[in-house]
DNA sequence: GGCCAGGCCTGAT
DNA sequence: ATCAGGCATGGC
């Protein structure tokens, strides 16, 4: 169990801030899910307790190591409005450290989706092939292996609902396997990018958001409907290649451009 | 019922 | 290098 009292933690934020998509409320708290493990996070008074058979994963997982009133008071020191109220809403978000397997093939599934259905699709997919496991007296689907996904067929996928992205989980799951994640985790960002841009069904925004929810990467801005419409209407920008304007964020907030994006998107897309 | 969603791939310039 | 057009499906 961990249990601690911080501002800069709010349950609620950090799961439904749109970075992660495998939880949902169990009594007063929530089970949260990461491949094949799962925690208990809940409120007592004003302390926050994380229950898991696994402390030094979630501990990790939830970043509860770095300082984010440093990331939240120099967000605000920008100076730029919509920043230092995306700020205010959610100062207890935090960017957590996903698995690598699992966020490459989740995030596949994001594109051109809405979060609810991502939600459903991957839950469809765990209980089809994903391992089952009790935890707190819920049976729950442990993330597929790639051994798991192998089993099944790009006519499979369709036939749960991938739509078209089911070709591209065919093609990943020939490639990444835990050789392919631990070659790529020791690239730089821009050579892990390169990587990730070779798998089918995976672009530029996909690319961002596995290597900064995924591999940690925070000078990733991924640039997505939302993000655009906050570049336009509150940046004042006029770019229109998201690459590009992804570009303009990562030179002007650089290691921060991660967590600054986290709170923007959340903000605008709303609670 | 039409528009949109944490976009990407392909083929044509 | 750039850019339409197409794409599966469900939430709202």
């Amino acid at each position: 169990m961990i249990k601690f009292r911080s501002k800069y933690f709010n349950i609620e934020d950090t799961l439904f801030c749109g970075q992660l998509f495998r939880f949902f409320k169990k009594n007063d708290g929530y089970i949260l899910q990461s491949r094949n493990k799962a925690c208990y996070l809940y409120y007592e008074g004003d302390y926050t307790v994380i229950e898991s058979d696994d402390d030094e994963y979630f501990y990790n997982y939830f970043d509860l190591e770095r300082d984010y009133e440093t990331i939240c008071r120099n967000a605000v020191n920008e100076n730029v409005p919509c920043l230092t109220e995306a700020v205010n809403n959610a100062c207890g978000l935090r960017l957590v450290r996903q698995d690598k397997f699992e966020t490459i093939f989740e995030f596949i599934i994001s594109q051109n989706n809405n979060i609810p259905r991502i939600k459903s699709t991957i839950e469809k997919l765990c209980r089809k092939v994903g391992e089952p496991f009790n935890f707190k007296g819920e049976t729950l689907y442990a993330f597929p292996t790639r051994r798991q996904l192998l089993t099944l067929s790009e006519a499979d996928y369709k036939q749960m609902g991938f739509g078209y992205r089911g070709n591209y989980f065919a093609s990943c799951s020939e490639i990444v396997d835990d050789d392919y994640i631990r070659r790529i985790s020791s690239l730089e960002t821009e050579k892990l990018k390169i990587e990730l841009l070779k798998l089918k069904g995976v672009g530029n925004k996909v690319c961002d958001c596995i290597s900064l929810f995924g591999f940690s990467r925070t000078d990733s801005f991924p640039v997505d409907t939302w993000v655009e419409k906050i570049y336009r209407q509150d940046f004042g920008g006029t770019l229109t290649d998201r690459k590009l304007i992804a570009d303009y964020f990562t030179k002007r907030f650089k290691d921060n451009s991660g967590f600054y994006q986290q709170y923007l998107f959340y903000f605008k897309r709303g609670k």
